[in-house]
Order: C-alpha cells, then structure tokens, then sequence
DNA sequence: GTAGGCTATGACGTAAGGTAAGAGTCAAGG
DNA sequence: CCTTGACTCTTACCTTACGTCATAGCCTAC
C-alpha cells in the first residue's frame, strides 16, 4: 500500500502543508497513521478523501459544512447545495447593486469640473445669463456671486441638475410657508432636510464652517440666479429670498 | 454645538459600538473630543465622515482604502473606482461559474436513485436485456449481476451515459492492448486511468475495500451486459472479458 | 559528523468586528 | 446619601482558513 508524507500529499493535491495540518487539527482530514516520529502517513482513502473536501471548498462551502457533508452519509447534499446556490445568487445580486452604484458614482464624479462657467449658465440667452450676474452682484457683492458659482460648479452637473428636482419637491412644501418667518421652527426643519440632501452632492468632506458657508453662499446663488426658484416657468424672486434668509440663518445657527 | 455620545452616534450611523471603538483606534474615525472621563465625544463632522466612510463600506472597500480615499484628497477615486469594478466583475464571474458547478452537481446527484431497474436496461428489448440477465447470472452468480447492478444505478444516469463515453476514449486505448496480458504493467496502467475517472463518479467516499468490491463489480457488469463493450454497434464479448480481468486484478492489488 | 531537507508543535498575524470581563461614570429615585 | 440602571472605558479573547515564522527533532547523504 502507498502511503504519502504531508509534503507529498500536498505536493499532489495542491495545497500546503499548513493546509494539511490544519485539516489535522480539526479532525477534517486525518492520517492514517503516524510514524514513531509523530510524522504523518496519509493512504490513499486520505487523498481521496482530500479531493473531496477541494471540491467542495471550490463550491465555497465552509470546513465545517464540508465535514458534515463528508461525515454525515445521510446529509441531505441537494438541499445543502439548493440553498447554497440561493445565497451565492443573493451576493450576485448584491454585487450587481455594487456595480450599479459604482457606476453612478463614477458618472457623477465624471460630470464634476465639465461644468464650465458657460455650461452653467446654459439654457439661458447669454445676455439674460449676464444680466442676472450683474444685478445680483450689484445687490450682494462680486464675490459672493462667485463664491457661490464655484460651490455649485463643484457640484457637477449631475448634482446641478438632481438639485434641480430636488428644488420641485421642496418647493412645494417651502411654498407653502412663504409667509411664514425664516427663522421660525416650522421652516428651519424644512431647510434642514434641504441641507443634509444637499449637502450628498458635496464631495468629500469639508470642515463644519467651511460647509456653513457654502450653504449659506448657495442661498445667495438662488436669489442670483431665478432658474432655481422657477416654479412652472414663472420665477419667484420673493421666494428666492426667503429661501435664501431661512438658509443663512440655518447655517449660522445650526453649522457653527 | 451638537454633540453625540458613542451609542447616540452609533445608533444614528445604524453601527454598532464597538465599530466606533474599532475605527476610533485604528484612526479612521476620531472623536472630535473626550470628556474629563475620557468618554468620546463626535460632533456634526465625524457624522459626515462615518456616513461618507459607510458609503464606501457599502461599495465593499476595506477600511484602509477607505481611509485613504477620504485622507488623500488628491486620491484617484474614479481610478479606484474602475479597478474595484474589475475585481467585482471578477466575482460576478467566480460565481456563475460556482452556479454552473451546483447545478451540474444537482443534476448528477438527482439522476441518482432514478435510475430504476428498468431505465436500467432500457434502450434494450426488454428480453434482450433478461436474457443477458440470465446468462451473466449462470455464468458469475445472481449475487454478484445484482451488486453490479447496484453500484451501476448509484452512479445515476448522468455518470451511467459519461461512463459509456468514457468507455469510447479508454477503449481505443485498451482495444489496441487486446491481446496482452491483462496484468501486464502496460494495460495496468490505463485501467488506473479509468479507474480513477470512475471513482469520479462514486459519490461519496467509502474505504478502500468497498471501492475494491465495487470496482471488481463493475467489470463483472461489463461482461454481463454487452452495452458497455459494444463499439461501432457490434458486442466485443471478448474485451468484455478482457477488461473484467484487468480491473479485477487492479483492485485486488491496487485496492487493498 | 555534519550539512541540508523534512517534520513536529506552538504561536502570532490577517479583516472587521462580536462578545465579554472588570471597572469607572452619570443621572434619577428612594 | 446610597443604590440602581444605563452608559462608558479598556483589555482581551474569538471568529475563517490559512501564511509565516521560531524552535526543535528526525533522517539521509557525503
């Protein structure tokens, strides 16, 4: 009768003798023998036995589960490989949902820094863009208008347009409060729940006053640009405003 | 200023405590502060940041590329991006292949036990089949047709039809060899070869006396039953013969 | 006799926490 | 004031399936 030592055994079958010994260890795969030397002697049941537990690890079956499939001859295998089967479908899907995800976030990531000063005026006449510029620089400074120019450019243009509709949503509901104060509790809660979804489309994070100011700089862009107060094609100014006080009372109040 | 405890934090994360300690330690995660207790203390940042790192969890990035997507801001996401997609893609791949394997498994395993006497012998005029019944039974003894029989409808039909075109390759080999002595090394070493390409087909494992029975069975069966000898329609008796003897002497000296 | 190769056991490390022990902290109620 | 219960701290061991030493014993060849 042939008999293999540990090397040999792993030699043939492609593992390690670590592997061996481990399988040694927890009673998975045993020698037939030992030598007065404690060295390990494995037959050839032992490595008939090993091609087994290699192909069901191949399947991704556990140690534990492949040594209760291996010594329970009544383990009913069918049912162990059904279910097997529907977790392996459970993370392919998982993994379909990563791909996905991972997808978007690269499209997102890609649309951020094309947006182009030109790009982000588009859809406007040029000359209607340029005027709105103007005014609202006239009203709240040259610098706050590009300072708010670049937080929305940094948000790419998928952020830009997502911010779009999320605008609808919220509209519909801060419309309703138009007349309501900014700062009171009813609208602060409002503007909250604008902020943190906003607030996903801002790269990696930033330090609590660098975000309180971007906040409040994307209130002022709103007033400075009527496309994002546009309800139905009409554009509401007062509402801009509003928005615009409710959001910097948010950021100095909430964010510092 | 808001400020969370550990388990405030945590169960607004959705993470356990003990997350929090662990990403504390390894620096992924610093409370903004401690108490006079040494209790941590996180503010509105280390949210951002937890979320931020639970969005890349998500994505099934480990905790070190994560750190350091969020650490470097001059990291190349989109680059770890597309690489983590690649290895994704890899799994997604791993895994239908595993699928293909189970099922193929299950399918084996089903055809066990199917196999009933008549699918046996079917393909067969049903005479035909009892009359070689009857002669194998006169010849070797109804004991030792019946145990062939066994092992042969253990082996399901998927195994049952590989065998027979399995037979087609050895043959080839074996035919050639039809006139040397069946225990001479050179036709010993191809039955190794089918032996082993068998045994595949044995479920689970038995000890090497079993196998050795079984083995020496199934020549008994290939003389019993002319299917298995049958090349290009016509029955080749004396292979038949020829082969149970190799096999026979394989086990009885390979086996045991 | 010793060099080189094989073997044994034991122990530590991995990733991302779970679980638990022992001890300190804090606010509320009696 | 004291106790109770909830919370927190640190330390440390457990998990999977091994890889990687470290130390020591064994065996064979020259």
């Amino acid at each position: 009768m042939k008999h293999y030592s540990v090397k040999q055994l792993a030699k043939l079958a492609g593992v390690s003798v670590r592997t061996l010994h481990l399988y040694d260890q927890i009673g998975l795969l045993k020698p037939a023998s030992r030598t007065e030397a404690r060295y390990r002697l494995y037959g050839e049941n032992e490595l008939l036995r090993l091609q087994q537990i290699l192909f069901y690890k191949e399947l991704d079956f556990s140690l534990q589960d492949i040594e209760e499939i291996l010594n329970d001859p009544h383990f009913d295998l069918i049912h162990a490989l059904e279910s097997h089967k529907l977790s392996l479908r459970r993370r392919q899907e998982r993994i379909n949902t990563l791909l996905a995800t991972i997808d978007k976030t690269i499209v997102h990531l890609k649309s951020h820094q094309m947006l182009s000063h030109e790009e982000l005026y588009a859809g406007l006449p040029k000359e209607t863009g340029e005027s709105y510029r103007k005014e609202a620089s006239k009203k709240y400074g040259v610098k706050t208008v590009e300072t708010a120019e670049d937080q929305l450019r940094s948000m790419g243009k998928v952020g830009f347009d997502q911010l779009k509709t999320e605008q609808k949503d919220i509209a519909a509901k801060l419309f309703a409060l138009l007349n309501e104060d900014p700062h009171s509790a009813l609208v602060q809660q409002q503007i909250a729940q604008h902020y943190h979804n906003t607030r996903m489309f801002w790269g990696t994070a930033q330090s609590l006053d660098l975000q309180a100011e971007a906040y409040a700089g994307l209130g002022d862009l709103y007033v400075s640009d009527e496309r994002f107060t546009m309800v139905d094609g009409k554009s509401h100014p007062e509402y801009a405003q509003f928005l615009q006080k409710a959001m910097r009372y948010f950021a100095e109040t909430q964010l510092k």
